[in-house]
RNA sequence: GGACGUGUAGCUCAGCGGGAGAGCACUACGUUGACAUCGUAGGGGUCACAGGUUCAAUCCCUGUCACGUCCACCA
């Protein structure tokens, strides 16, 4: 936290604020006034527990609320929270929170994934660290044991880190993948998939990681560039005519050779087809075999085949019927099928010596040095070894054709929509699935042997049993793939197969909050499992959230020591100013560059919302029982009104197509630059006037617009919001519970008064250029300066009437009259009339000439643009109608305006 | 090799056919009170480059360059 992003800026001391009008501070009624500041530490935990204790996080039981379901994707039981998760889950739960608060029964459903390797990973290790026997040693019901009391230790974290962000799941219907309920629906699925054919076991080259000796799936496969070498060794003909010259990156593969292939088309070795070669050091004769894989132009054209060690290779033996012989054990050593001297050496021991050897032996003909891919696993961290195995797999090919028509169909929908692309790339080009992992935490599969190696998969093992017919059966030694279970979680939570109520009320589920980083290891398999067995797609929208990086846009990771700790940041900022950054900067899934800089900002958002309350609090701003916004009288308050409106509409709009971020960016400016920099200036004259029926109106009113502030604002800042609601309880008419399950704002349109928004937009508009006047031209702030509007018609003589006391100090001008501009005063435009400030004894009559001038300029290229476009006959011809007047609107206004400071220069000319 | 995405103000990004925007940073100013966790204002951009379509291009199309990510492959 040290260090300057930490820091706050200096500022310069300032003695004074004088845009901001005083006002009286006694407050109305003796009361508890808000307490300065917001106290995140203590009211986080408070009001956490008071929501779940009422209940408020469990979906209305009101039978006509229409569903709105998510499920959590679930974390690992034994991990803890990371930024990631603190991104999507805030997005899920400002999507609940919103929707319970339209009246739909939502439900967000909590749990945790048992995460097979990469919990085993962590106890093996614990057991590592203690001195304690490996997982081998103490057996598999021991380790199992042991993983679970990890589990009971460990499993409470990231669920009360959840808590900690405010997340409003459903605990009562709280999930872990390897429940009873859900393991039963492992082993349903397992079973009927078998029976169906779309699980098989097959003899074929896996992905094996020799650091925790189990297959891995593709996905689990990293690429990962590395600096290596091409050797090229000679392999002499058996008839002692020659060699063949063949290159590797993997020498110590030579040892399972069982052929070297070349290209039938290739002359430089067609004569050689059919010969065989001596393989050195093993002494092995091998078949010289023609095969379109090799590749003349690469390296020699000439090819070593190994069939038990490389994928490529293993189909090159298939189509000519070569032995594939495996020369590596479980632990990646090289094994008995290899020359003695050879066994027990580690795979790259075994590289070296290789190496050593063929040199020795004169037959090394080269080394040249490159840069590869070389795939590792992505838990481990080691070179993964293609090993042939058997292994249990799903026909993912066939699940995979209704689940892409699903998308396809728009049955379920991608957002952003791009995303569908990499779904339909993955899923049309899918292989094979392998499920068996050689593991001990996790679903066990349930498949049975009996003596003479006959399966019997079933669903439990007196089934297997009863189909076997009383043999003595031993199970699968193998867990399955953790993704499996993961696959069925949005039925399985729900209690399926059993047909449950919440399965048929919150299924299919509405949206997946997820990562892209998960498509295919998550998403993919659910749509295909849920569609198979449920004939329902599990989710209608997959909204895919942003990657969060750090500031300079690295990913974070545990070794580059960037990794930012969600609660360090609550603890820092409060939960509700990390959720409103991650929700300001998740755009359509872009990457999120977190600075701590940023969340200060936001922070100081939710100040700035505290603190409008305290304002509203010290100045009566009471909730008034039956106030009905729709009959107010003021100006002010019909405005105010309308902004609202507009801005639940914008909300409601940005929320309901997950546009997260713009729903954060209409809520801040609503409040921050619309509510608090002009609706409480321009509402305090009021506040202090003597009009008390208008005075009762604007404290009503406001009272009714922070009302809709934090109705608007809960779902991103849950905290300060349900607190603020409770502080303006203790005044005014009852409230009905907490803010988290009140009615969401939805105003008519006759909320929207065009007349009130023109004449504020008026005033708004004749402050600001005054005050941007007073800036420019370095009046100082105190001087009192006389405004005179000149050319101004009824509405606009009106206005200026009817709002002068609060111009004049909103603006710190000293009177505001109608009449023509005085000798030396600065004038602008507003709308048709010219408006002078009497500055003359503050001015820099240079620095005003070269003001006017530069503004006339500016009209000037204005003009001679717009009369370019009005000029063109082909523009007048083609463009629509409403461009072309907008363009003629314009050129009048810009002439207007050039012709008023044109006379205005004149003028100034005239004085000096 | 394939796919997707991104190049707009110092930084982070929005806009996406008709007058270049926001937040932060920066600069100037700030005679007592909701808020210094502040206010008011200001400077700053050939909207990556080159072609094309169009009356009109930051926006659409093509190409180039740069960066990022994913997938596949490389004896």
């Amino acid at each position: 936290m040290s260090g300057r992003m930490g820091a706050a800026p200096v500022r310069r001391a300032a003695l004074n604020r004088v845009w901001r009008l005083p006002v009286s501070i006694t407050p109305t009624k003796d009361t508890a006034m808000l307490e300065k500041t917001f106290d995140p530490k203590t009211v986080e935990p408070r009001l956490y527990a008071a929501w779940e204790a009422s209940g408020a996080f469990a979906p209305t039981d009101n039978p006509d609320a229409e569903p709105f379901s998510i499920v959590i994707p679930p974390p690992n039981v034994t991990g803890s929270l990371h930024i990631g998760h603190a991104l999507n889950n805030a997005l899920q739960d400002v999507l609940i929170r919103f929707e319970r608060m339209r009246g739909k029964a939502a439900l967000w459903l909590p749990g945790t994934d048992h995460a097979g390797i990469a919990t085993q990973m962590v106890v093996e290790r614990q057991l590592a660290a203690s001195g304690n026997m490996g997982r081998r040693d103490m057996g598999r019901d021991a380790f199992v044991d042991k993983v679970w009391e990890w589990k009971a230790e460990s499993g409470g974290t990231i669920v009360n880190q959840l808590r900690r962000l405010g997340a409003s799941c459903d605990w009562s219907r709280e999930r872990f993948t390897l429940d009873p309920g859900l393991s039963a629906a492992v082993r349903k699925v397992f079973v009927q998939l078998y029976k169906e054919g779309l699980i098989y076991r097959d003899k074929r080259l896996v992905n094996w990681d020799p650091h925790f000796q189990t297959a891995i799936s593709d996905l689990e496969v990293e690429q990962k560039e590395v600096d290596g070498a091409y050797w090229h060794f000679a392999y002499p003909l058996e008839d002692g005519s020659g060699e063949i010259v063949v290159a590797t990156t993997r020498p110590e593969t030579m040892l399972g050779d069982t052929a070297v292939a070349v290209h039938p088309d290739d002359e430089r070795y067609k004569a050689l087809i059919g010969k065989r070669v001596r393989l050195p050091i093993v002494g092995r004769l091998i078949p010289i075999v023609a095969d379109e894989y090799a590749d003349p132009e690469k390296g020699s054209g000439a090819v070593k085949i190994t069939p038990a060690h490389d994928f490529n290779d293993f189909q090159v033996g298939k189509r000519h019927g070569l032995e594939a012989i495996n020369i590596l054990d479980a632990y990646g050593k090289i094994n008995e099928n290899a020359p003695t001297d050879y066994q027990g050496l580690d795979r790259f021991v075994a590289r070296k010596k290789i190496i050593e050897q063929f040199e020795a032996l004169e037959l090394l003909r080269g080394i040249e040095k490159t840069r590869h891919q070389v795939p590792h696993g992505d838990r481990s961290g080691v070179v993964i070894e293609p090993w042939l195995t058997d292994q249990w797999y799903v026909d993912a090919e066939t699940l995979a054709k209704p689940a892409i028509e699903a998308v396809e169909t728009g049955k379920t929908v991608f957002s952003p929509k791009n995303w569908e692309k990499t779904y339909f790339e993955w899923m049309r080009n899918i292989q094979p699935w392998c499920i068996s992992r050689q593991l001990w935490w996790g679903h066990r599969i349930p498949a049975w042997y009996d003596a003479e190696g006959n399966v019997y998969v079933e669903e439990t093992e007196e089934a297997a049993q009863a189909a076997a017919g009383n043999k003595i059966l031993t199970q699968d030694e193998d867990v399955l793939d953790t993704w499996f279970s993961s696959g069925l979680w949005p039925f399985s939570t729900m209690g399926w197969p059993e047909k449950t109520a919440d399965l048929e009320r919150f299924y299919p589920t509405h949206t997946l909050v997820t990562g892209f980083d998960i498509i295919f290891f998550w998403v993919a398999r659910m749509m295909m499992l849920g569609l198979h067995f449920t004939g329902e797609v599990p989710f209608e929208r997959v909204v895919i959230n942003a990657l969060v990086r750090d500031e300079k846009g690295q990913k974070m990771s545990k070794s580059k020591g960037n990794v930012i700790d969600p609660l360090d940041l609550i603890d820092e900022y409060g939960c509700d100013a990390m959720r409103f950054t991650l929700t300001a900067m998740s755009g359509q899934a872009r990457d999120i560059k977190l600075s701590r800089q940023r969340i200060e900002g936001y922070r100081n958002f939710g100040t700035k919302l505290w603190n409008a309350t305290r304002f509203a609090q010290m100045n009566g701003c009471v909730r008034v029982a039956g106030f009905d916004p729709a009959n107010v009288e003021q100006t002010l308050s019909k405005w105010i009104r309308g902004e609202a409106a507009k801005t639940a509409k914008e909300v409601t709009a940005a929320l309901e197509t997950a546009a997260f971020d713009e729903a954060a960016g209409a809520l801040y400016r609503f409040i921050w630059n619309v509510f608090c920099d002009w609706y409480l200036e321009l509402a305090k004259p009021i506040l202090n006037g003597s009009d008390a029926a208008a005075k009762a109106e604007v404290q009503a009113m406001t009272a009714w617009v922070l009302d809709q502030c934090l109705l608007m604002l809960h779902p991103v800042m849950p905290f300060i919001t349900e607190e603020l609601w409770d502080k303006t309880t203790e005044e005014g008419p009852a409230r009905d519970g907490f803010l988290m399950v009140q009615d969401w704002p939805d105003y008519p349109d006759s909320f929207v008064d065009l007349a009130a928004e023109a004449e504020i937009g008026w005033v708004v508009g004749l402050v600001t250029e005054i005050r941007s006047l007073r800036a420019e031209m370095n009046v100082p702030p105190g001087a009192r300066v006389p405004l005179t509007l000149a050319g101004a018609g009824p509405e606009a003589s009106d206005r200026l009437a009817r709002h002068r006391d609060l111009i004049l100090s909103l603006a710190r001008l000293g009177s505001a009259e109608l009449g023509d501009a005085p000798t030396g005063s600065v004038p602008f435009v507003i709308g048709e009339a010219t408006g002078a400030l009497a500055v003359a004894e503050f001015i820099d009559l240079a620095a005003e000439k070269a003001r006017l001038t530069k503004e006339i300029a500016g009209h000037d290229a204005d003009i001679e643009r717009v009369n370019r476009k009005l000029g063109n006959p082909d523009f007048l011809a083609k463009a629509k109608e409403e461009v072309i007047e907008e363009n003629r609107g314009k050129l009048a206004d810009a002439e207007a305006a050039k012709a008023k400071l044109a006379a205005a220069l004149a003028r100034l000319a005239g004085v000096s």
